[in-house]
RNA sequence: GUGAGUGUAGCUCAGCGGCAGAGCAUCUGACUGUGGCUCAGAGGGUCGCGGGUUCAAGCCCCGUCACUCACCCCA
């Protein structure tokens, strides 16, 4: 073999795009009860975009970014997230001069350099929704119980809905120092990792599965009890309106955003039945700060994003149907092929889905094809019906026929009674 | 970046020094004009790649690449 796609890039092909098209069916049908509208955005952007919002000292920026110089000297960067790209078209195009909030969805292709694995690939795809505008916890609210009903309608069940508050940059240095204290006295006994995030960015250390680290840092201080008023007040409400929207969560206060455009509301949503350990499906929080930091109006903002692979490894046990054609043709001899690729010409024009068979074959064999693709129906024309103008539809699954004439009109009526 | 496992037909895999195989899938026929069942046959291979050992290597050895899984981290 000549040519392989590129490791951690795969093609989508059927049958797994009609679980794709399905989920992406799904989730624009819910968008827009919701009022999002679609935004489509570039996946190549200035690498500055992606290392000022998410962070100079992440991982994605640090080590897993597509970043390349382009023949004009600039350095770019296939994007690794989709909320930067967002707020830079935002405040690019001026889109808070529309009622406020403004809500977008959008879906693609995201790129991350890692290791691929069960779950994680270099290309992967997200479905984001984003608003704009909305400072109340009502609306993160309304965010989230938006994706609990997407995910429900995709059929995914046994899910568990994580939720915290990281706080704003009012509350957020104390707590940092309360967790440094805490853990300053025993960071000897932390692994090397967590004793490098102890410096850089303390949060990380609530994070780690290193099963010693987990029992060392037992009892020590939680964001949400260091939150400010503010702070404290939006997490209550946001709890309270979960309720009123019959969303079940739990709060975990461990759970740590790999971004740092994050603000007071953050969640995960993890598959409790994935086999791998890549169990988030979707994940999300708020950005109270980014609109402005972009050049834009001091706007707060709310999104998540859906991990496309995720969600179709658990789809995928309970994709059913496909779908075959309306209407096989077979044929026998010249003129009866002719007239047959007419026929199906005039079909398609009225929505029906007719194949006809292009190459010579024995009726047997013809029938065998329609069989195996899965058409609802066949008809044969054969010489006699040729000359009569009439033949037998005959519907695949019960074996009934009737008889019409050749012509598409009557042809799309007796389909629809016989097959529906 | 670190560690482990696996590379043989379109797919799932067997073969473990001695002629490259099975099941499924595809195509054809048995059955001039009505599919699904059955039977027979056909097509389809750089045994990942390179080197080594051997009279002889999918098989053993070395290297390399790819894929998979896990860690890190994340969707």
């Amino acid at each position: 073999m000549k040519y392989k796609s590129l490791k951690g890039v795969h093609d989508i092909y059927p049958p797994d795009i009609f679980i794709w098209q399905r989920i992406e069916n799904i989730s624009r049908d819910i968008f827009r009860n919701y009022g999002y509208r679609e935004i489509r955005l570039p996946i190549i952007e200035s690498t500055e975009i992606f290392t000022r919002s998410i962070g100079e000292t992440t991982d994605i920026v640090e080590k897993e970014m597509y970043t390349f110089t382009d023949k004009g000297g600039r350095s770019v960067t296939l994007r690794p997230e989709g909320t930067a790209s967002f707020i830079r078209s935002y405040v690019e195009h001026y889109l808070y001069n529309e009622p406020s909030p403004q809500k977008f969805y959008y879906m693609g292709p995201m790129f991350r350099y890692e290791r691929p694995q069960s779950g994680r690939q270099r290309q992967f795809y997200q479905i984001g929704a984003e608003v704009i505008g909305a400072e109340s916890a009502m609306m993160d609210a309304e965010v989230i119980s938006m994706l609990s009903l997407i995910l429900e309608r995709i059929g995914l069940d046994n899910l568990s809905f994580e939720i915290t508050s990281i706080g704003c940059p009012d509350c957020r240095p104390a707590y940092t120092a309360a967790l440094k204290d805490y853990i300053r006295e025993k960071i000897e006994s932390f692994c090397d990792d967590c004793r490098r995030r102890f410096d850089i960015n303390p949060l990380r250390l609530l994070d780690c599965k290193v099963p010693s680290c987990i029992k060392e840092r037992e009892g020590s201080p939680a964001v949400i009890e260091h939150l400010c008023g503010g702070c404290g007040e939006h997490l209550e409400s946001l709890k309270h309106h979960l309720r009123i929207l019959g969303v079940s969560f739990v709060i975990n206060p461990a759970l740590v955003r790999g971004l740092d455009y994050y603000t007071k509301t953050a969640f995960e949503v993890k598959s409790m039945s994935s086999s791998g350990s890549q169990n988030a499906v979707a994940a999300g929080g708020r950005y109270d700060r980014m609109v402005k930091e972009f050049g834009g109006p001091d706007l707060p903002g709310i999104g998540f994003a859906i991990g496309m692979e995720r969600i179709i490894q658990l789809a995928r046990s309970l994709n059913d149907e496909f779908e075959g054609p309306d209407i096989f043709i077979c044929s026998l001899g010249d003129d009866e092929s002719a007239k047959a690729l007419g026929l199906a010409n005039r079909l398609r024009q009225k929505g029906v889905w007719a194949e006809v068979s292009h190459d010579k074959a024995s009726l047997r064999s013809q029938m065998n094809r329609a069989n195996r693709i899965g058409a609802k129906s066949v008809i044969v024309i054969g010489e006699n019906e040729l000359k009569c103008n009439t033949a037998k539809l005959k519907a695949m699954k019960s074996g009934e026929s009737s008889d019409v004439s050749l012509s598409a009109d009557d042809i799309a009526t007796a389909l629809n009674k016989l097959v529906g």
